[in-house]
DNA sequence: CTCATAACTTGACCTGGATCAATGTTGTAT
DNA sequence: ATACAACATTGATCCAGGTCAAGTTATGAG
């Protein structure tokens, strides 16, 4: 799929259930009246759909190039249920996304807008270091794989507020902004406290 | 357990897996200088803990009496891995949370106070439904099962606020408040409408 | 019954983030 | 190169909800 093309529309019969193989996918939710909230990232190897579940209660846009693995949907409901390695597989990984879901509430219930974008960077942080990421000096380096008004949507915020937040931040030194899309942190401890996140060990992305 | 008590407390040892038999019980996160949000409400049946966790990601707490069935960790693990029904059923549960948690990021990132308040409103009147639920006229009746506070932590709102909203609602007639924790809604669907909840069926609480 | 404490309400004021409005920047097709 | 469209930044202003500060019920213990 292509940057910003919607894979599931919300409402709409699910066509389909797969996993994601490369590329970042949003879930997002809307109201009647436009203002939409993003309720997950869908990254390499996450789950699309739900077993036995036939309305898509999201929609799921790529936020990048992205490729999907697809599977029948009745072929996959009797896969699984001929697997329990699988099932078992499936559960932890939705326990997984129901902690970080809990985790964003947390985030969208209490956090500051300057906290919402230092908590959204040290995900993109921790998320890059496992594939793009450079080590420089004690310094890190990684792409924001999100427009900003993709992370307006995610953080609850407006896209004016993303971008004067990442002003801010650049301002007092906590990021170096290359371009829009690429960001150094020269004291990672620094975004971590900026992000006020107490169990930073916790999280799973 | 008594109202108030904690059941769990986060960072912990987890000292159980259980179930909630009667009573309602609160999962929260917080913050370290105090901030707090509530990531979900337990009511009977629902779970408490993940299997093959050893520490409590979030504080548990008693809003009313609550009574809990308790199991031995290790018994509970070895009796799932020998009962694939239960752990079928332990996934359905857990997407259903999943759904609730991503409908209450919505809620937290977009919906304005006087929509959060409408919302769990819908949600109580929901709940109170199988059981205390009254008809009376085309309004129906139901109790408040949390403190002021506790509803604040859950909407991301301060006490005052809520405690505004509760008036505000009151004084154009959308509810009726026979004292601080009894309600009666003569028009539901109007209840519905401020909430702005489009997709009015779906929601799993 | 009386007092103490927790729960709740209400008001006055302030502020963080939204809204409205340009302006600048980047990428892409012609 | 040029022009257009999407993406991003920045400023000015506004207001929903937070903060601070009294009050006002409840609830419960002695």
């Amino acid at each position: 799929y292509q940057a910003g093309e919607t894979i599931v529309w919300a409402g709409e019969e699910m066509p389909l259930i797969g996993s994601v193989v490369y590329g970042v996918a949003t879930l997002s939710r809307s109201l009647a009246d436009g203002r939409r909230q993003m309720v997950g990232l869908l990254l390499p190897s996450d789950f699309i759909g739900r077993p036995g579940r036939k309305v898509a209660p999201y929609d799921v846009v790529a936020a990048n190039e992205v490729m999907v693995c697809h599977f029948r949907v009745n072929k996959f409901n009797t896969l699984i249920d001929g697997t329990p390695a699988l099932e078992r597989r499936l559960l932890d990984m939705t326990m997984d996304e129901l902690d970080s879901a809990r985790e964003w509430m947390l985030l969208l219930g209490r956090k500051t807008a300057r906290e919402k974008i230092a908590s959204m960077l040290v995900i993109f942080a921790r998320r890059g270091t496992e594939m793009t990421q450079e080590k420089l000096g004690d310094g890190l380096r990684f792409g924001v794989p999100l427009t900003r008004e993709a992370m307006a949507d995610y953080l609850g915020l407006t896209i004016e507020t993303v971008s004067r937040q990442f002003s801010a931040l650049k301002k007092s030194g906590v990021i170096i902004m290359e371009d829009a899309r690429h960001i150094r942190v020269p004291d990672y401890v620094r975004l971590l406290n900026e992000a006020s996140d107490d169990s930073d060990g916790g999280f799973i992305a």
